[in-house]
RNA sequence: GGACCGGUAGUUCAGUUUGGUUAGAACGCCGCCCUGUCACGGCGGAGGUCGCGAGUUCGAGUCUCGUCCGGUCCGCCA
């Protein structure tokens, strides 16, 4: 038997004519006299239904399961009057079985497929493949797929080359802990899994391909979060010849014609906002422009204050005094704020002081909150006047350093607008702009932002003088919070590509060693050129409103990097490590 | 490396606060009945290493310690 139609497909047209279909018996009622079936195939259910006029096909359904797959053919009818089903696209007709073939059965699956019950993420890694069958599963991955090929259509139609990069490569400089593969050939030596294909792209511009692209796997081999997995895919693009401006309205068409093709929604204008006004307004660099709230900067107000939680940080460079104002936060009862003073604990913070404003015209008599005993009058007044506060509200200050306040309020904010059900629209992208070229890392030393092949704005000299001080041409593209990807213009340039590596403690030698194809490139007619990577799983994540990466990938890994379907990663055997000239020493527990 | 939550029937969970007879429910599964259901219905039944290991106790799903697994977060990672 081979199926004439799949399941979608019968519809009243068809009343009247034999097919045949196959698929999954999604559910069947038995009802003794009459046997239903909702037959499942990738695209859609149908319902068949078999009674004893046809003898033998009555008594092998009567032995059926769900999840047996069968083949089943018969004449399509209009269902009986009220029998009609308006949730089903085939909900107006029914196959009247005459035959029946039970291609595979199925013992009973480990839990159930319809969207009524739910089940815990080790039984579902576990049995995948049983997991992906359930509609929303099925609805991501198909989602990914249109998304990836509405992408390719988009970077094909301009012009851009498909152009895969080696798994097999070497450690490049970028930080996170590579994955690494021993070679046989070369004893004691390892190739490493790529953490993103960022040299190879660099050089391709190099060998003249003006326009790149590729669906990149990437590894690192560090601790895993909701959104993120050890192997995951970047959409890598590099072009030659183009400025940063060039960059962001191509990506910014890109992803506007991605969500209007896949999803019917049109993101509108992509707004540009600094990193330095980001961090200020928001406290971080990738804000959620549909969040309402808002930090402000309050330290000028507070260096002559007595109270020495607001004084101290006011008078200190690295310290920042932040308030935000929640309009109607009266709301939020002292439990609340409670935890919210554990939340940003968490990150360090200290304590989250609050004022709440009862009644604005009486000045410091409308308000109530631990702190204002301490703080003079006309400071209090200063504050409300620039806060323009209003009845109702609740004021939250954030004191300390400035990456603590920043660290702390930063996810406050999200959490309040997510309790008050503060969002203003659904979709809020965003570009981040002018980055600095350098950060201090803990010990003090220079550590780039983004990487140390992005290009200064500024010249050699300038970048030596003050190197904290230089700017670059490096883009974040945001939405609702996410950073989807990110990109700069790259140093083409060979002295400013030493310059800024020394700058990294990162000598001629060493630079050599990890990296000197790409040196030697730039030394040999390198085009100017810019580009940028978006996190292809982050994005469908968002296109389909999971919390969990690995709702976006058909087989993910655990927290701690395993797949409980395949039980990798397993042991290696004993040849094969000799082959590979290692020796296996066994864990120590001491250590 | 650290903090927190969870692990009890095939699945999802209750029971753990305050240790005490035979560990429950729903769904699923099995059997019987049922000719118009669509998360069909009715009756009956089977199904348990309470993650694992020590300890406390006359007695541990319940208390203590350790350990493993899953998840969320900090550190880490762009």
């Amino acid at each position: 038997m081979k199926r004439t139609h799949k399941c979608n497909q019968v519809t009243s047209d068809l009343i009247g004519q034999e097919i045949s279909v196959s698929g999954w018996i999604h559910r069947r009622r038995d009802h003794g006299g009459v046997i239903f079936f909702d037959l499942r195939d990738d695209n859609g259910l149908v319902q068949v239904v078999y009674n004893p006029d046809s003898k033998d096909t009555f008594a092998l359904a009567e032995t059926c399961r769900n999840e047996y797959v069968i083949f089943s053919k018969g004449i399509v009818q209009a269902r009986p009057e009220g029998t009609v089903n308006d949730n089903l696209v085939t909900g107006k007709v029914e196959i009247v079985a005459s035959g029946l073939e039970i291609v595979n059965s199925s013992q009973p699956i480990p839990f159930q497929l319809d969207e009524y019950s739910s089940v815990g993420e080790e039984t579902r890694l576990k049995y995948r493949f049983l997991d992906l069958r359930r509609a929303e599963m099925q609805d991501n991955l198909r989602l990914r797929s249109k998304v990836s090929t509405s992408l390719r259509n988009y970077l094909n139609t301009q012009d851009f080359v498909e152009i895969e990069t080696p798994l097999l490569t070497k450690a490049t400089p970028e930080g996170a802990r590579d994955y690494l593969v021993p070679s046989r050939t070369f004893p004691g030596s390892f190739f490493a899994l790529p953490q993103s294909p960022q040299l190879f792209k660099q050089t391709l511009m190099a060998s003249g391909f003006e326009k790149y692209y590729q669906f990149a796997k990437c590894f690192r081999d560090e601790d895993l979060r909701a959104d993120r997995q050890p192997e995951f895919t970047q959409l890598d693009i590099e072009l030659s010849f183009v400025e940063s401006e060039d960059v962001i309205s191509l990506i910014t068409e890109m992803i506007q014609k991605v969500f209007k093709e896949t999803l019917s929604v049109d993101l509108g204008e992509f707004p540009r906002i600094t990193y330095k006004e980001s961090i200020e307004k928001y406290g971080v660099d990738k804000p959620d422009l549909r969040n309402p709230l808002k930090l402000l900067e309050v330290k000028n107000l507070f260096k002559e204050c007595d109270f020495k939680v607001f004084s101290e940080p006011a008078n200190d460079e690295d310290s920042r005094i932040a308030a935000m104002r929640v309009p109607n936060g009266k709301m939020l009862t002292r439990k609340q704020i409670d935890d919210y003073t554990d939340f940003v604990g968490n990150y360090g913070a200290k304590g989250l002081a609050y004022i709440r404003v009862e009644d604005p015209s009486k000045g410091k008599e409308g308000l109530q909150s631990p702190i204002i005993k301490f703080i003079e009058d006309s400071i209090i007044d200063s504050l409300l006047a620039v806060l323009e506060v209003q009845e109702g509200d609740i004021i939250f200050f954030g004191a300390g350093k400035r990456n603590i306040v920043n660290d702390s309020l930063a996810p406050l904010r999200d959490l309040i607008a997510h309790d008050l059900d503060l969002l203003t629209c659904e979709w809020a992208p965003c570009w981040v702009i002018d980055f600095p070229m350098f950060e201090k890392n803990k010990s003090g030393e220079l550590t780039p932002l983004h990487h140390p092949f992005t290009s200064p704005n500024c010249s050699i000299d300038e970048l030596k003088e003050s190197p904290l001080d230089a700017v670059t041409d490096a883009y974040d593209v945001v939405l609702n919070g996410t950073e989807l990807g990110g990109g700069s213009v790259r140093i083409h340039d060979t002295k400013m590509q030493n310059t800024v590596l020394n700058l990294l403690n990162i000598d001629d030698k060493e630079a050599d060693e990890k990296f000197g194809f790409l040196i030697s490139a730039l030394q040999h007619g390198c085009p100017p050129h810019a580009g940028l990577a978006i996190g292809f799983d982050r994005l469908i994540m968002l296109m389909t409103g999971s919390d969990s990466i690995r709702d976006v990938i058909a087989f993910p890994k655990t927290q701690t990097a395993s797949c409980l379907l395949t039980d990798a990663p397993g042991q290696a055997a004993q040849d094969q490590l000799e082959e590979l000239h290692i020796r296996f020493q066994g864990l120590d527990k001491e250590e």
